[in-house]
DNA sequence: TATGAATGAGACTTCATTCAT
DNA sequence: TATGAATGAAGTCTCATTCAT
């Protein structure tokens, strides 16, 4: 059989190491907190040593940057794209965004790292900024897209597209923060599942957007 | 003479030592999370020294405790009572709860805490389940039953009230969690206005919850 | 009695601190090298913990540079100071400078920077930079005048004076460097009395600096 | 053919290993010092890896003896048998030795090895008697020899033979050893040409122990 | 043989906590 | 009460050494 050269063990593991890593540091830091992490556990979760941690990040400082990086803005192409194609109604439109949003970012173990910027972004500034220019700026200049197309086409009426945009997130954002923040010790927090809560919010937003019937 | 009038400071210096420094370590808890605050900062902030903090709070994690508790649901038992006063239209009450919970609370240094909260829930589920059982569930209780009084009345449609609560409180604490954590390095997050940003919040709350024109 | 107000012992020690951390380390560097002695060693050598050191210095790297300044060319001033005052015959100078040598630093604690320069100066560029300008500059600078002195005179014939100086250094500074080196181990290698070999090396050299007998 | 002259490269490499692998301590051991001294750099200089040393040397520890066995004392049987045909004046005698001391030794990468005894020898007491042994007590005797034998023969005034042999040997020592310690750093502290600081040596020691004129 | 990924003992450094003053 | 010098447990990081390939 094909028993041959599937790139030895050693090799493969060194390729998938840095994954493993960012992966247990993203879920310790998101959990605890950066400062109350200690690298040693991270390196347990992702089944290596303490030195070998070393070996692919100099720095636990380094590793929290990379897990920012790495995790940050990884789903918003996809978005755009979407968002660009789109041709229904624009209250479609919003309620498709919100469902994928769940089903693309807050469903997954990336949102952590909503609650991660929550709690560490006073102590990282660079990091901060960072997050702002890819993540957060672009998601709001895409919803602004979003309700500005509703408004243009007359089927949202007029409001104050950025500040809208706050009210559209925040039960997103709030939810995956929560989520992780007492999801542990108070499990019943979300047990309202969150698609049933993003189809209310939708609910909400649209009808709450509808124009004033012209007399 | 007027040797007595002015209370006189140093006595009531001694007494204030405790508020000084819970006032200081929430700040600096907020600001840089429980981990990463050092408690001689906290003596700092306050005046005294270190060692002057361990006469009132045996540890820091005490210390921590006492903040969480000193500033939990302090505000709300005056809205519990406003609320069962109110005797205008739904709207209009759902209206004043929020405004009155910026003036109250979200604009006020105890905000924090909800940040606070986010942070280090996780690493003390006993605080936890304390802000859970103080704070958010007579919280959310009370907002049930503005929300239920509305439809009672007839003035909002029919919706799951609980998870209704959470898109109602949802733009609130993501304003002040987001103030405390990224307000820092990216003012412009909320120079949207809160108070601007309540306002919509209700227009859009209230519209969403029209019942259907029977027709 | 006076058994008062003796400046209190907390804050004797408080002053006295950095310097008994200096001289533990002075000899510990000096036996062990930088890199092979261990902070806490230092500390204990100094009668207090590991964590009282970094009360005075705030890492090991500043307490060796603090270590070098100290020592470095300390005794130089009163050397200077003497020279210039000399009024005798150049012989006499010469051989005063290195008996003077030997009782104001060869015998000293102070010697042991020397031995430390040698070994540590590559892994520290600025301190031996900063040793080359303060200590080893100023004594080659002083003797050179010392000998010139002798050769303006006639008291000595025309010899190389930059060249002769090291000649007259050497068995001075091979003379500590073996003896914090190899006098450990070795112990005989020194049993050869500085003194008397400071003074085998005085007649020599001024045997040796005798002006050719002009015929 | 000649497939067989040029010594197959690929075994004569194998051979040479341990001499690069020594070679390359030697170098590295001298500038930095044992402790601060990584294997790892070690190994990248004699252009192998990281576990090939450790298949020639059982610990970093043996590689350092090993440095110092097998430089120590090499030049010196050349030495004596030179010193035993020598047939001339004992001042000539004094003078071939300084000057070959220098071709021989001072001059090449062994002289290091000085200079890694002044820094090791406390950390490493077995080496150190070992080199006392193997280097200094013979070039000692041999020194000694050489000046009774110019004493024997009236051609140097009498001098307490075995502390004048620290005079002489004093500036090869103090110099290769602060060429290798301060070099780096300070070049101009031997832009002294070594060859003309021995013939000034030579000429100063030759007169200094001419014999008094008798009257 | 040769490699270099992995390990973990050990070093430096921080900081909550104690306690003599 | 208040102070701040001192402590030492605990955390980050380094690097000699091992071992699967």
């Amino acid at each position: 059989m094909n028993a041959a050269t599937p790139s030895r063990p050693r090799t493969r593991r060194k390729q998938a190491r840095p994954g493993e890593l960012l992966d247990a540091a993203l879920a310790l830091f998101v959990e605890k907190g950066f400062a109350a992490t200690r690298v040693e556990e991270v390196a347990a979760r992702a089944g290596v040593s303490k030195g070998t941690l070393f070996l692919y990040f100099p720095s636990k400082e380094a590793l929290f940057k990379a897990v920012v990086r790495e995790n940050a803005g990884r789903h918003l192409a996809d978005a755009l794209r979407e968002v660009a194609e789109f041709t229904g109604s624009s209250a479609e439109l919003l309620r498709k965004f919100l469902r994928r949003w769940w089903t693309q970012y807050g469903g997954t173990p990336a949102a952590g790292l909503t609650k991660l910027m929550v709690s560490e972004a006073a102590n990282f500034p660079d990091l901060a900024q960072y997050y702002q220019n890819e993540v957060v700026g672009p998601s709001h200049e895409l919803l602004r897209r979003v309700v500005q197309r509703g408004i243009d086409r007359g089927e949202f009426r007029p409001v104050p597209v950025a500040r809208l945009v706050h009210l559209v997130v925040a039960p997103l954002l709030q939810m995956v923060t929560w989520q992780h923040a007492l999801g542990h010790c108070c499990p019943h927090i979300q047990e309202n599942e969150p698609m049933a809560l993003i189809e209310l919010h939708a609910d909400l937003l649209i009808r709450g957007l509808q124009p004033d019937p012209t007399p």
